[in-house]
DNA sequence: GTGCTTGCAAACGTTTTGCAGACTC
DNA sequence: GAGTCTGCAAAACGTTTGCAAGCAC
């Protein structure tokens, strides 16, 4: 209610990768190995992984999980509220564990991500609310512009 | 400096095609077809353009005008300010004349584009500017949410 | 054993690039 | 004639999909 953004995910419970897992088999999925391992790399990560990035650090673990396996897992994920992705300016989406999530400001220039409160699109998302009946969901896209020193 | 949006490129002469081949001629470029063609067709069309709408608006003028020709130029007319590129949520880039840009808010559920004015940003470049010394760019990438319909 | 999941290969949509010939100035 | 620009084909990029075999339950 308070919360600028709007998220239609439920909140799932993210404090294990087993809760996880858990919470999969409750939806009628298996606990495979992939999945597993993926969920392991996703809570040891904290910073802006693409699917390749997450498949590179499954694949340094277990050589022959294949990149469309790490898609599949993380669309599902997703569905599921444990995942979230992010698209970062040009270039691959980003892919974070759903109580990680945060906007972004991205350097047109040099590229550089700035993480963010949610809290500074507080009155842009009253604006849009109250003008357009738009409720903004400023995680899902980054915002981008121009970094203190390329200015 | 009123203007919450930073504008790297100069403000180009965008009275007329024939005013736009001046300037490229003036920069070493040439006044070929394909690129008064394409420039015919940014100068009479108003809405949100793909380089592939663009280049079906060019051929059904000139049938073998070649998409990666659209590129090439769109690229370079906007190295020269005459043209801005917007990337609204997935899909492909759309291309305007520079004069005609403004921000966009794009519903993730039914995908209706809402064109908004520039000033409904001014207080998140406040904020961005204060806090971390950045200048957001509001026109480059569209801002996600949910359209008042499908809240 | 049912049926979800996987690896692989191949396709996808958008954009970029290498090249030889054609055109503008 | 110098150098830009073109069409074409092919590649690049991130992502999705079809399929038969493989595994979780």
């Amino acid at each position: 209610m308070g919360n600028p953004a709007n998220l239609e995910v439920p909140a799932a419970d993210l404090s294990s990768v087993d809760a996880v897992l858990a919470l999969v088999r409750e939806q009628g999925g298996r606990a495979t190995p992939a999945r597993r391992l993926l969920l392991e790399v996703l809570f040891e990560t904290s910073d802006h992984s693409s699917a390749e990035d997450l498949a590179r650090a499954v694949q340094a673990k277990v050589p022959d999980v294949h990149l469309s396996t790490i898609y599949r897992n993380l669309e599902e994920l997703e569905g599921l509220g444990v995942v979230v992705h992010t698209h970062i300016g040009h270039g691959p989406a980003t892919y974070h564990l759903a109580n990680r999530t945060h906007c972004h400001l991205v350097c047109e220039e040099c590229g550089t991500v700035l993480d963010v409160p949610d809290d500074l699109f507080r009155s842009l998302n009253r604006a849009t609310r109250d003008r357009f009946g738009f409720a903004i969901d400023p995680r899902h896209f980054a915002v981008l512009g121009l970094c203190q020193r390329c200015r």
